[in-house]
RNA sequence: GUGGGUGUAGCUCAGUCGGUUAGAGCAUCAGGUUGUGGUUCUGAGGGUCGUGGGUUCGAUCCCCAUCACUCACCCCA
């Protein structure tokens, strides 16, 4: 027997469905706020992904399904979605075009790492990103888009949000930073090899030793520049403005190297150990390092299989008929109805002739609102017998009526 | 990559201190006097007890290996 791979999974009724709600929502949704559709290839060259990801992040450093294809090119499935957007943002000459866009997008996303709850290693993101907003208006917008399509799924989470500086705060405060690290003594490893990469993430570190070291670390917040500064006042009052509960984690960074400025989470803590909902920020620098003309960029991406533990779906209503056959002479007079009642309504059937007993069965499992049979007493007639499986009511109707 | 837990029917799980035909509930199918479902009653089908080796007169049970699933670390959505 041949198995799905590890960490690949079939979605198949009634989860698909959830699935399929999500995705509706929050098109809707994104749509409201004038985000329009685009869809990307699941395979990039390689360097898309260095280049922005960064190399020094895990995702590009040990999780990419990378190899080399037949005609010799380094391509890997995309691990996250801004990278392949943005690509083509640039390849569509929209960078020298100017202007604002803003685009949606969802699918599969690839990251080879062990499964775990909440973890796949082909998973599903719904994310929208803007381009050439600078405002910060931008980044409040899309915070108070997730929480819209949050509210209308019905789930719950708790809002981090932070701010990682721009690139006249950013490398002084790391600086600081690095010198504050030099004198600790007994840093994890992985702590050891981020003092050299990538700082910022050390102060992401979940080991307990590590997190007590770091308790008096300076902290990004209070080394912005005067317009990060501001800019962070503004995202604030905007959220209290529209009643956005957040927490500031001066701690918070993002796992990709491209963000700066504004940096948020959504969390939620009825799903495990890998909480994140959804994740986003400004990535103001991204398009330039990707070759483009500079051009600001805000945007997201939530975890599909991850809400999905959390949507309670609204109640389906009886929809739709079973048409079968008591005996074998009414077999095609059935099928025929089937086929032509197709054309308006959901209609299921059974091909076989079935006692009554069994069509009832079979039509209640389907949940339609109308079980049709028809039998030797139709057929002499010219009638279907249809019963409302919900008000049981019984007719008889004539053939060319139904 | 590292650690813990679990593998018995389609699903959820009992069970055998090692012993002959391995059980239940749900689900499926068929019936309950010749055409009435979502509530009952009766019956049937369905398992090489994850796989491979070892110990033993005998292993689903004990031991070893292996694979799969799962949770956690790490990382992230």
């Amino acid at each position: 027997m041949i198995n799905a791979l590890r960490g690949m999974k079939d979605t198949i009724s009634p989860t698909s469905e959830i699935y399929a709600h999500i995705i509706e929502t929050c098109t809707k949704i994104a749509q409201n706020y004038g985000f329009s559709f685009i869809e990307t290839p699941i395979l990039e060259e390689t360097a898309l992904f260095k280049r922005s990801v960064g190399e020094s992040s895990d995702i590009v450093g040990k999780e990419m399904y990378q190899f080399i294809d037949k005609g010799e090119n380094d391509v890997c499935l995309r691990p996250e979605g801004t990278a392949g957007v943005v690509r083509a943002f640039i390849q569509q000459k929209f960078d020298k075009a100017g202007g604002v866009r803003r685009f949606f997008y969802h699918g599969p996303m690839f990251r080879y790492e062990r499964p775990q709850k909440g973890r796949l290693r082909q998973f599903h993101q719904f994310g929208a990103e803007t381009f050439g907003e600078g405002s910060v208006r931008e980044d409040a917008t899309i915070i108070l888009m997730l929480k819209a399509i949050f509210e209308s799924l019905g789930i719950g989470y708790t809002l981090e949000i932070n701010s990682l500086g721009c690139p006249a705060c950013m490398p002084l405060y790391k600086l600081k930073l690095v010198q504050f690290l030099e004198t600790l003594d007994g840093l994890c490893e992985d702590c050891q090899r981020r003092k050299l990469t990538n700082p910022i993430r050390v102060l992401d570190c979940k080991n307990e030793h590590c997190k007590i070291l770091l308790a008096d670390a300076p902290l990004i917040v209070e080394h912005l520049c005067s317009t990060c500064k501001e800019d962070f006042a503004t995202l604030r009052s905007i959220l209290d403005q529209f009643n956005v509960a957040y927490v500031v984690n001066p701690k918070l960074v993002r796992g990709l190297d491209y963000y700066s400025k504004t940096a948020f989470e959504f969390v939620s803590n009825e799903i495990g150990a890998q909480s994140a909902i959804a994740g986003g920020g400004r990535y103001d620098r991204l398009v330039e390092f990707l070759d483009g003309k500079p051009t600001f960029g805000v945007g997201f991406a939530m975890g599909i299989e991850r809400l999905m533990e959390l949507v309670k779906m609204p109640e389906v209503k009886r929809e739709g008929y079973y048409i079968g056959a008591l005996c074998e002479e009414a077999k095609s007079v059935v099928y025929n109805l089937v086929i032509q009642k197709r054309e308006t309504s959901k209609v299921l059937t059974q091909y076989e002739p079935k006692s009554l007993k069994s069509h009832l069965s079979n039509a209640d499992k389907n949940y339609v609102k109308f079980c049709v049979c028809i039998g030797e007493d139709e057929l002499s007639k010219g009638v279907v017998w249809v019963k409302d499986l919900e008000s049981k009511e019984e007719k008889m109707i004539k053939l060319e009526n139904f």
